[in-house]
DNA sequence: CTGAAAGCGCTTACAG
DNA sequence: CTGAAAGCGCTTACAG
């Protein structure tokens, strides 16, 4: 018997002198199928080396077993660059969904752009992962949307009561407390906040509210002068570091509302001849790789995107199965490194 | 009429008063139907938020629309963590598959495990990106099988003569060549070279012919105690700085194969007191973004990475299509920064 | 320009 | 334990 093409399950019926039916319950492990059939049906396949066709079993079975990970970014610097740590993210959440099975669809997109609940619609994915910072209010109604759809989504950003959908986040506010007690313990008094603090930026929000709370707790007051607004990037945090200088409020450490926040002020500082931590006591959130090889190397709050991952992930495949699901804070742990300390 | 769950082509049809193979036809822009019956065929589409189920659609015409993107490292140090180069890789293939109408499947994978064509044997995807470094020894084989199996793949890599598929590589000889010319024009004579430079590791091994080259073309001596091999983690690069330093042998500039290399080997001359670039010039290859962000800033090769995707995913659309692809090679550009300037 | 028919490759009641 | 039958939702020759 010669076969062109790939094998199908009926081609292995046939040289296993069985009904297509039975070909199908002995690779799907039933067991109400001959131990010996099944022995014979598996090797044929493997000769063959057949493979299920998704497309038809996902057909009938109405579930596609993939997961479908959307990136999107505000007006994303026209090319590939997401934040790095989206990077870690994408690692743990390639790796959950294989655990569990499951195959993962990667697609990028601007904010601008309409959302695709088509991932599900055309049944391509069960359910959707949402990942990207951008200005809250303007997902808000999209995030909306998409529960009015029913579509299957979790996504990751901060928790915050009454929120479409289901959100994972770390605990943004304990991290800015807790980076923010750390800078006041080594002597820092005038701390400048790098990061939007408001509600279109709500994990910025959280950290800068953490920030506020641990200022306020010691009796040092946390002066709006310095506080400058910047989106997650290099750039944007140079720029509204080299703002903070031009503007001759003196401080004695920074908070980068993230990483790449950070390392933008950074620059900055090294260009204006301040010396980190000597002259400026300097932190981030996220730990970034990129947070360890920066000179001096960055302290920070690190965010458990392995759980993150995990969880989100979990939590999905638990709604698609129609259960109830909360969101969900994951702890935070605080990263010391030499940009705060050293020499103060 | 009330539809329970997603809207089918059936149901449009009964609502618009046609066949079912109309509603087809309609949707996918034949020619051959009505304008009026089409116009109010999108219009009821539209309004039922329906979505072509891709299961079916790709079932009956034998093509998935997606293909697959495959990570493989080496001993993958457990976690999530890839080579940053292939990051900005991904946002390029993601977006030249955008671009095209195809959809991504991402997976990462042990170089141990078996490969997985699964993804094209299930029918999932058309065809298969390859990326990842390891020993090309251990891979040749599962390249050669999926040869043989007629799976459509292409992968980054040296394109080498008599090589199992379709590679598509820059072009590691000339940026090998070009950068160690770099370090001569600056009056280094003793370079050292980080990275393993055999057929194992073919990449690496252009780069170092490319060093070699520039060496005897200005008749300067490519001292072997000088090579010392090393993978391209950061942590490699400074065990084997490291080795270097203690070896005794004296140089004056060092090129790492990768730019992790060369960070890793940065942290290892910073630890021995040896300034960069004053005492050591350095320089690397890829052109991270990390290269621009350390301190000093990295001199390295760039790397075409927004050509090297659209042009993975162009190929392999073509081998899809059963055109007949050669694979390709990519040019390089030198990129200047501190590590190998300045002072000397 | 449109419909009735067949079929893509599976999975699962239903009957035996 | 196994087979004949139905059906998942499309697409496309075939007839008209």
């Amino acid at each position: 018997m010669t076969i062109r093409g790939k094998a199908t399950s009926l081609d292995i019926a046939h040289l296993a002198g069985v009904s297509q039916p039975t070909v199908s319950r002995a690779l799907r492990g039933s067991p109400m199928v001959n131990p010996e059939t099944r022995e014979r049906i598996l090797r044929i396949a493997r000769e063959l080396n057949y493979k299920v066709d998704k497309n038809a079993s996902s057909l009938r079975l109405r579930n596609a077993g993939t997961l479908a990970l959307l990136f999107f970014e505000d007006p994303t610097n026209d090319d590939s660059l997401i934040n790095p740590f989206f990077h870690a993210m994408l690692g743990s959440i390639t790796r959950a969904c294989a655990l569990r099975g499951n195959d993962l669809l990667v697609s990028f997109q601007q904010l601008s752009t309409d959302w695709q609940a088509d991932y599900e619609d055309s049944n391509k994915a069960d359910g959707i992962i949402l990942l990207g910072y951008g200005d809250y209010h303007e997902s808000r109604e999209r995030l909306q949307r998409l529960v009015e759809q029913g579509t299957h989504f979790v996504r990751w950003g901060a928790a915050l009561p009454d929120q479409p959908g289901v959100s994972i986040g770390c605990d943004n506010f304990q991290g800015g407390h807790d980076i923010t007690a750390h800078l006041l313990d080594q002597g820092c008094r005038r701390i400048a906040f790098i990061g939007h603090a408001s509600s279109h930026y709500p994990e910025f929000e959280e950290r800068h509210r953490g920030y506020v709370a641990a200022m306020t707790a010691r009796g040092v007051a946390a002066v709006p002068a310095l506080q400058r607004d910047a989106i997650t990037t290099e750039q944007s945090g140079y720029e509204a570091c080299l703002a903070l200088l031009a503007s001759g409020e003196k401080f004695d450490a920074l908070f980068g509302a993230s990483d790449l926040i950070a390392i933008g002020a950074m620059r900055a500082l090294r260009e204006a001849g301040l010396r980190v931590p000597q002259d400026v006591a300097l932190v981030g959130f996220d730990d970034i790789p990129l947070a360890a090889s920066v000179s001096p190397t960055l302290s920070t709050v690190q965010q458990d995107t392995k759980q993150a991952g995990q969880l989100l992930v979990e939590k999905l495949l638990a709604l698609i199965q129609g259960e109830k699901v909360e969101g969900q804070t994951i702890p935070v742990k605080l990263v010391v490194r030499e940009s705060s300390l050293a020499g103060r």
